[in-house]
DNA sequence: TCACCTACCACTTTTGAATAGG
DNA sequence: ACCTATTCAAAAGTGGTAGGTG
């Protein structure tokens, strides 16, 4: 409602999900998600992206800037997985993400209408592999894939509207489906990713405006997997997420339950077979045996399960093996109750004939509960998260455990934060419970430029850290990119945090950005520490998510707020930022033509649509071999050190502007390593690019006229129009773009920002739209 | 042989249409 | 006739798991 108001030209306004979803449907899946036009739109939102409008006389839009802040709702959640180390599971059919992301923005204003978008970008070069309990990096990243950026279905929408509630970006989902036509966002399996936040500024509903800021969460970092490779990882999930409650302890779909109703068929098998064969055989080779354990009957059953029994005898030898597979572990899990509950459901089945009965399932219910309660895993193993024990024993992370441990300050007063939090308890809470743990918000650490966040991690809260842990060490600071950028070694790595370490100012500043840009770097712990001596640990490469948890307490809020790129860089880190712009604007879009960054967006209503925005390569990858895993610095590590312990909660703030961020990984030429993001100067990004940055360059090719005065969108909705835009002149780019995706740019200003709008638009109306939210391909790929 | 991916299963939650009531 | 509340069924989301693939 709110949006049609503020929209009127927009019949599309902010739909609800459901409306748009139903419009989806309503729309024949003839239509291609992504066709050419999104091409366009990727190609027109670089540019912008890249040199963000200053603005700088608009008084409406300055003050707010500057204090946007982005707090993660469910930091204590995030925080919780984060240090067991965080999965997603990717599908061919699109996953969502669980936990989401649960957000809440300040500092907008109030009248002025923003976009938000989410895109998720590779943490570093490297692949990993589930190995002795943890994660290890076993070799360099895969090609790049399209980059693809969720647009939040309420967007555009007002300052007043995003402050107003909880954000969520739950919808979005994840495919490991490079061919993927819904527009969900595509990543590859086994990698390491971490989610961004923008939120532009859309002056008017066609035009980008020229706010923009990004926002990063260390602790939201996750592996991408097809099936989850840690135990806790599912546990967290099953306890947390309510369509999973199915697999809770109580759920008719837990591992007891399963295996109570295969013991059923099993029995009912085996009595049938008892009864109907009769046969000597059978009530031999079955019965006699003590049904002493539960895995001897379910051994049996199993045996004589699959294939009816055979005339001659129902029991087979080579069922043994399969009961092996079935039955080990539930001793070991579940523990004497487990077995009894077995124990109880067969007497049961074998006496009744069946199961079901209340009596059984009261009984295992019961047996249930305290195996939970006797299960000393699960509780203890998450407080324990920051011990070594830890989640990830995997490895190299000797002493990170260690160094963990010191490092988790026992916030007395932060409950939310996981270390002092009862791993059961917490699980108990359900999902709600992670929105109400999640009012520990985090604030996202500064990506870009600004820096200014050097506070101290508050003590409060929630949080703790991130995964990054490493990153997350130097809370407090946005380490820049270590001065040495390492080439990536992947092997050695387990995880490789992030390094949070920045070594040199330039550097940092440099890294600052990369982490935006590059995905291989660990985006945010390293930047985080900018400055500071941060202790890089190369050596993290041990372990990624360290136990952990945060030690930081610091709750507060330390909401990141991002500078706002347009008209202020930020003083303090200017250098820092310098770099870090430079970095990411030349590179990114270099190619795209400056009159792109005026484009609007024509029809904002399109995001509706879901489709997907191709922004070529955002963040990717460029990364890569930037930081290597062993340039990240462990968080243990750097524990011990004056830094306060990073906060996950306090993001990093990223004020940049999104196009920074955004831009400057796409384009990274595979080939462009990290080793040269580092310096500015030697890197392959031109500094010319600075010009670029609208913070720098006042000059900048601002051109509001354009953008202000957008004709209603819908009339061009128009697919036609999409043929009107100047296709695709590829512009000359400074930097080649990834070689997968190369990146092409509308020449048409006036049209370029709208197309991409219009597409949307047309594809809400025609094609599938994402019920929930829209998507935004970044890249244009030949394929489309 | 192994690591990884896919499809399917059973379950739960969510969503929207249909219906009943005021 | 209109609006609101309730009910129900379908759709979608979950992790587990067997089987397939390279």
């Amino acid at each position: 409602m709110l949006s049609m108001e503020m929209y009127p030209s927009l019949t599309l306004g902010p739909q609800r999900i459901g409306d748009c979803f139903y419009r989806d449907r309503q729309a024949p899946a003839h239509m291609p998600l992504f066709p050419p036009a999104c091409d366009v739109v990727a190609k027109a939102l670089p540019p912008r992206l890249l040199a963000p409008p200053p603005v700088p006389n608009d008084p409406t839009t300055k003050a707010p800037k500057d204090e946007v802040k982005m707090e993660l709702e469910n930091a204590s959640l995030w925080k919780q997985f984060s240090s067991v180390g965080t999965e997603m599971i990717i599908t061919k059919k699109g996953r969502r993400m669980f936990p989401g992301l649960r957000l809440k923005l300040s500092g907008l204003n109030p009248s002025l209408r923003y976009i938000l978008l989410l895109d998720i970008i590779p943490a570093d070069n490297s692949r990993y592999r589930f190995q002795g309990g943890g994660w290890q990096a076993v070799g360099g990243a895969e090609a790049r894939l399209p980059d693809r950026v969720f647009i939040h279905p309420d967007s555009p929408a007002t300052g007043a509207h995003w402050q107003s509630r909880t954000i969520s970006f739950h919808y979005a989902k994840l495919t490991n489906n490079t061919l993927d036509s819904q527009g969900h966002i595509i990543l590859h399996s086994l990698h390491r990713y971490q989610p961004r936040v923008h939120v532009i500024e859309a002056r008017d509903v066609l035009r980008w405006g020229g706010g923009q800021h990004s926002f990063v969460f260390p602790e939201t970092q996750f592996l991408t997997v097809t099936a989850y490779q840690n135990n806790k990882i599912t546990e967290l999930k099953i306890s947390a997420n309510p369509f999973a409650k199915g697999f809770r302890e109580d759920g008719m779909n837990s591992k007891k339950q399963r295996d109570a109703r295969q013991k059923r068929k099993i029995s009912v098998l085996t009595e049938t077979l008892d009864i109907v064969n009769c046969d000597p055989c059978d009530s031999t080779e079955l019965l006699p045996q003590p049904i002493t354990t539960s895995t001897d009957l379910q051994a049996l059953a199993l045996a004589s399960l699959p294939p009816l029994p055979d005339p001659s005898c129902g029991f087979r030898p080579e069922g043994a093996s399969y009961q092996d597979t079935l039955v080990p572990e539930q001793p070991l899990d579940l523990g004497q109750a487990f077995m009894a509950s077995h124990m109880s459901d067969i007497g049961i089945s074998m006496a009744n004939g069946m199961q079901g009965t209340p009596g059984s399932e009261v009984a295992n219910r019961m047996i249930e509960r305290s195996d939970t309660m006797g299960e000393p895993a699960y509780t203890s193993t998450f407080p324990a998260v920051q011990n070594n024990s830890s989640s990830f024993p995997s490895a190299p992370l000797p002493q990170t455990s260690s160094s963990f441990s010191s490092l988790s300050v026992p916030d007395s007063s932060d409950t939310s934060n996981a270390q002092s939090m009862d791993y059961p308890s917490i699980l108990s809470s359900s999902p709600t419970l992670s929105s109400s743990s999640t009012t520990t918000t985090t604030t996202p650490s500064l990506q870009q430029t600004s820096f200014t966040f050097p506070t101290p991690p508050p003590s409060n809260s929630s949080s703790p850290q991130p995964l990054l842990s490493s990153s997350s060490p130097s809370a407090n600071h946005y380490h820049t990119i270590p001065e040495t950028i390492i080439p990536h070694t992947p092997t050695a790595a387990s995880f490789p945090a992030p390094s949070s370490t920045c070594q040199s100012g330039l550097q940092d500043q440099i890294s600052v950005h990369s982490l935006l840009t590059h995905p291989g770097q660990p985006l945010l712990g390293e930047s985080m520490t900018c400055g500071n001596n941060a202790p890089s640990d190369q050596s993290s490469e041990a372990f990624i998510y360290p136990n952990i948890l945060s030690a930081n307490p610091d709750p507060a809020p330390v909401t990141a707020q991002p500078l706002p790129n347009n008209n202020h860089p930020p003083a303090p880190s200017l250098p820092c930022s310098l770099h870090a712009h430079v970095a990411p604007t030349s590179f990114a879009f270099s190619s795209v033509p400056q009159h792109m960054q005026n484009r609007s967006f024509s029809n904002m209503s399109s995001s509706y649509a879901h489709h997907a925005l191709h922004l070529p390569n955002l963040s990717h990858q460029g990364q890569a071999s930037t930081f290597p895993p062993s340039s990240f610095t462990h968080p243990s590590s750097s524990f011990p050190h004056p830094h306060p312990p990073f906060q996950p909660s306090s993001c990093l703030a990223v004020s940049s502007s999104f196009q920074q961020s955004v831009s400057s990984v796409p384009s990274m030429p595979p080939t462009a390593h990290p080793q040269n993001l580092p310096n500015p100067a030697t890197s392959s990004y031109p500094p010319v690019e600075i010009g670029a940055i609208p913070q720098f360059n006042p000059a900048a090719p601002y051109r509001p006229e354009m953008v202000l005065h957008h004709p209603s969108l819908l009339p061009q909705l128009d697919p036609s129009l999409s043929s009107n835009l100047p296709s695709s002149t590829p512009p000359p780019a400074l930097y080649p773009a990834f070689p997968s995706y190369p990146l092409r740019l509308c020449q048409d200003p006036h049209s370029s920002l709208s197309i991409p709008f219009r597409h949307l638009y047309r594809q809400h109306q025609h094609g599938h739209a994402h019920p929930q939210g829209s998507y935004l391909d970044m890249s244009t790929r030949a394929v489309f």
